[in-house]
DNA sequence: GCTCGTATGTGCATCAATGCACATACCGTC
DNA sequence: GACGGTATGTGCATTGATGCACATACGAGC
């Protein structure tokens, strides 16, 4: 890519102060510059845009429509900045203690894991304990300084992260396609044996099939509190199974089954106490589990 | 946030393009600057971060762990100003005329012509014309919107954008190591029949098999100004050839001879004038090609 | 060991960006 | 309408970044 093509992140950074602030003097005294250098930066970027970012409004400056996707994109500059300048402050102290983290286990050990992983390979002084329970988010949270949760979040003393959104969808094995056919439609589900949470056990609602009406009634089911299990359950032939589209997109031995017709999206959050929040470690471990569900982003939504 | 404790997103983009090529003046050539203030960047970026980001190796610049951490950083700001200007390019254009390219003919059908024909399927009005020969960048480059080279780049009023590296290696087909055997060091290699490029057309000297004092002249020889003519004399057992990795690696009628012991690295450019490059299909072929190289990299490196 | 080529760093001159003083425009108050 | 305050823009001086010439270091070849 050519860098010399490319729009200015100074100047972007700029006109995403401009954008909050509203004035050139607001600007500068902020930046600790002159309002003469803003407008002439302004007046720059405007050139490497093609096109003018702002017009004058009775409270001051506006973004015009090219102006709000340079905004847009100054935005992500300013945050990854923010995370790296982040980083650097995180690597300056040395993090130990324990972090006890209470996370599902199929999304603890594709992606809370790896983040943990690489973080304690930098920080050999910190201890992590990674306690696995599908559950949802509970009101008291004694003995754990992090929660990764998934579904809705209500709860009102602590603070919640979104991480990311998955997806269930349903899958079968090939040779159980190839026995029992796949189903046409959602209803004709209800034929098929069904692979699913343990209904008895289940305090997500959404991981259940019964959460929706879009789901019938299954012939017969196999139930288990393990996705392993239930991925495990599936691949060997035990009928239809939701499951999370991480854990199988891509691989051979999972059909997906009616994909354009049903699926359902699940958030994951972080959620902590406030006095967890003020620990660095707690901390770092939001910022490295945030880094490792972005970088595998295409993943989660695959 | 405050924006004036920040790294500067400048220096971030030009330790990235370090990462990719290694040494300053390789970066300060494609930045279109001098390797002077390419270092003087470096440092004022590691004081920004607290840090070494680069250490030296024998094969150049190589990351710290804190350069790597600023590298992701960097690449997310290329690729949000990258779609950025994008978004700015598909309001304007839709591209038409035409755009001549000189490329050397291997590598141009391998690569250029795919992202080529990609590029034209999008923009039917856009003309294009390739034409194949291999040689030294041109002081001169009237006619030719864009040229594709090989190797060194001594040229001053142009811009040369790096594409890849890519390897000439040695090979021998089956049916020729069979009945001659293989040399086991290589000084053995003069005992051969010897397949390159015709020495008294050649411009550019690392194509060539003298180039370098690792290969011994050879008992006797076949050459030929057209690497396809190369490849089809090794594959037909006239010797032992000095081939791109790109156009055999991986096909079992080629053998690899002594692959530990010699290798060359040959960088491919694109360059082109300054006032080509403010064309919108110039830099849109550009664009396709670095993106049919990039995600063909393990072709070129293998 | 010597020479050559290449890579990076230092010092000074040059150039581009910014600061400062002032000008112009607009709005609100009297 | 006049005045004061605030916001933005112009021209020139100043400052910081960059280019250029040269120096130093390193590796390869003879």
């Amino acid at each position: 890519m050519d860098l010399r093509r490319l729009p200015s992140p100074d100047d972007l950074l700029i006109l995403l102060t401009v954008a909050r602030l509203g004035r050139f003097n607001a600007v500068a005294e902020t930046l600790g510059t002159t309002h003469t250098t803003i407008s002439r930066r302004i007046l720059a970027l405007d050139k490497q845009l093609g096109g003018r970012t702002l017009e004058r409004s009775p409270h001051g400056w506006e973004l015009t429509q090219l102006g709000a996707s340079a905004v847009t994109a100054a935005e992500t500059i300013e945050e990854t900045l923010g995370s790296l300048s982040g980083l650097i402050r995180q690597d300056q102290h040395v993090l130990s203690g324990l972090v006890r983290i209470s996370t599902s286990d199929g999304f603890g050990s594709e992606f809370v894991t790896p983040a943990l992983v690489r973080l304690q390979r930098q920080h050999p002084l910190l201890n992590v304990e990674m306690l696995s329970a599908t559950r949802k988010v509970s009101q008291n949270r004694s003995g754990v300084d992090l929660e990764i949760v998934v579904g809705r979040t209500d709860v009102s003393n602590a603070q919640t992260i979104f991480l990311s959104n998955y997806y269930l969808r349903l899958y079968a094995s090939p040779a159980y396609a190839d026995e029992f056919g796949l189903p046409e439609t959602l209803d004709g589900v209800g034929q098929h044996c069904f692979v699913s949470y343990v209904e008895s056990a289940l305090q997500v609602a959404e991981l259940g099939h019964r959460w929706s009406a879009q789901l019938p009634m299954p012939k017969s089911s196999f139930q288990a509190t393990s996705v392993f299990a239930q991925v495990e359950a599936v691949r060997r032939g035990a009928g239809i199974g939701l499951l999370p589209n991480f854990m199988v997109a891509g691989n051979p031995e999972f059909v997906p089954v009616l994909p354009d017709d049903f699926q359902r999206q699940l958030p994951i959050w972080a959620v902590a106490r406030p006095e967890s929040l003020r620990s660095a470690p707690v901390q770092a471990v939001i910022a490295w589990l945030k880094e490792e569900v972005h970088s595998r982003q295409e993943l989660l939504a695959g």
